[in-house]
DNA sequence: TTTATACATCAAAAAAAATTGATGTTTTGT
DNA sequence: ACAAAACATCAATTTTTTTTGATGTATAAA
């Protein structure tokens, strides 16, 4: 016997969609300098902050900071490797998010 | 004669994506009540402020102002008619902008 | 060992964004 | 003409983010 899925399931799954957690991954799209780490990430694969700091003119805890927000929405990922961390893009997390031709203009790669 | 583009132009369009812009429209993104109201104007295609009101918590003020930072993203338009400000989704834009999976959560009836 | 490099984190300060309530203008309805 | 409704905007306040400089820990290099 099929059971039947109540009408009202739907609607809610589709009227309320995780507005928190996408508020959180535009929060850490929305700031100029993290976009242009993206941009540079998507450049240059795998980098540690060391190497992105000279290419980013930003004192290294404040690039610290914009990684983590990066970090904490799931856009980038971590690899630990000695006292070095490499940063790299979630490109699949990115593109769920952003249209193809936004990919185009953040990660030159994807196109 | 014809005049050679500097390659350096090149480059810097590409490399330099129009981040201010995106930063703001990805602010506008970065809010649950914001969301919320794009979600509702998905479904309504076209609404008065006095009807979004009662549909979604928020003093008239607070409401007008997140109306404005959505309208100042583009990602809505406003149509007066008489007292009343109708306001709707700038569907394309937001398709320029969100993946395809990311629309069908916030615009239903793009799916 | 000692010294230097590579980070993350913390607290304080500064800057930006959001909230609130009040007010003003225009239009509607009576 | 008058009262009410539909907004936008403003100034004051609160909240959230961002920035900065200092500090600490772990690894690496000499």
């Amino acid at each position: 016997m099929k059971k039947e899925i109540p009408l009202l399931n739907n609607m809610n799954s589709a009227a309320n969609p995780d507005f928190e957690k996408y508020e959180q991954k535009f929060k850490a799209l929305a700031d100029q300098q993290r976009l242009q780490i993206i941009n540079i990430l998507a450049l240059k694969e795998s980098v540690c902050v060391c190497d992105l700091t000279p290419l980013i003119d930003m004192p290294q805890s404040k690039l610290s900071y914009h990684l983590k927000i990066l970090l904490e929405a799931d856009l980038i990922q971590k690899e630990k490797r000695g006292t070095w961390n490499y940063y790299s893009l979630n490109i699949k997390e990115i593109k769920g998010l952003l249209s193809d031709q936004l990919c185009c203009v953040f990660l030159p790669s994807c196109c």
